[in-house]
DNA sequence: AGGATTTGACCCTC
DNA sequence: GAGGGTCAAATCCT
């Protein structure tokens, strides 16, 4: 791990440690406003110290067509339902469904009333077994039959190394990448991921903050044949179908991105992988997520 | 044979 | 009661 990325922990801890301090003094009785004040300053230093490392500013990458967006929003009615799990939903602009790294397990589809696309549920393949929270819904956009709409619910708590499988798998057989990338040139770590000749927009809505490494490390499964199943098949057989080399032609034009998308911050360039990049928006960043990644990685 | 998908029924919330 | 989410038996696939 290298200087930079110990100061990134540094800081990233400072700013949980001050926030928990924060919380502490938080009693009425216990602390003034100057020291709420005082610790919120610091609170805000650190994180800003951190995320000025991460750099996420697109004009980093001022040769770069930023073909992967990512944006987030809250999702306004997401905790009126059921489920109080915090959700995200991406906007694929891709005629296929979005593979995300994970193993999922599909256990129902629905019409949805004033949608022309059915809703296909997924949970997570180890739900059982690790009992891993985790789902899934996807659904084709109305306005844009070539945007899937994905949304996430729950983390997963599962060991699932699929999404670096992947990678290692594709760095064998030298079909999809070279390796799994931790870029850290201008000061953005994250992983890259790609295919030859595919690249994709994502809009990312979500409530709160944290990030799924399944959710970036997406392959993509071939178009299916037929409406009714096109959510169908598991993810775990694509990563084995792109274990094999298949590739797929598929440009997404930036113009026909939603135009819904909030922000377009940044694109990661020169990713090894090829045509496929991944860009996030600051805010993206979990850093447990990150930190498991970079031990992972390191 | 075992695992994944399909699909109608059921459950829960509004 | 309507609509969305989940269950589970039947079916399909490898």
């Amino acid at each position: 791990m290298d200087m930079e990325q110990k100061i990134l922990i540094t800081e990233l801890t400072r700013g949980k440690d001050l926030a928990k301090q924060l919380s502490n003094n938080l009693n009425p009785s216990s602390s003034s406003l100057e020291t709420h004040q005082h610790l919120i300053q610091k609170i805000i230093s650190s994180y800003e110290k951190a995320l000025s490392m991460l750099h996420c500013d697109a004009s980093l990458k001022p040769n770069t067509t930023p073909r992967t967006e990512v944006s987030y929003q809250p999702c306004k009615d997401i905790n009126k339902k059921r489920k109080t799990m915090p959700q995200r939903t991406e906007h694929v602009k891709v005629g296929w469904t979005p593979e995300d790294g994970y193993c999922w397990r599909k256990y129902g589809q629905k019409d949805i009333l004033g949608a022309n696309f059915p809703r296909a549920y997924y949970r997570c393949t180890h739900r059982h077994a690790q009992g891993c929270l985790a789902t899934k819904q996807v659904q084709k956009s109305d306005s844009d039959p070539t945007i899937f709409e994905v949304t996430y619910r729950g983390r997963h708590t599962c060991n699932q190394n699929s999404h670096l499988a992947l990678a290692s798998n594709s760095s064998k057989d030298n079909k999809i990448g070279k390796e799994l990338h931790v870029k850290t040139e201008e000061s953005i770590i994250f992983p890259s991921f790609s295919f030859a000749h595919e690249s994709i927009g994502l809009e990312i809505m979500e409530d709160d903050l944290f990030l799924d490494m399944g959710s970036f490390s997406p392959s993509f499964r071939s178009p299916a044949t037929s409406e009714s199943n096109y959510l169908s098949k598991s993810p775990c057989h694509m990563m084995n179908e792109f274990g094999h080399g298949q590739s797929h032609n598929v440009q997404a034009p930036e113009s026909e991105l939603t135009a819904d998308i909030i922000s377009t911050p940044t694109s990661v360039n020169n990713s090894p992988f090829g045509d496929f990049d991944f860009s996030l928006a600051k805010e993206d960043l979990d850093t447990n997520f990150l930190f498991d990644y970079l031990d992972t990685c390191s």
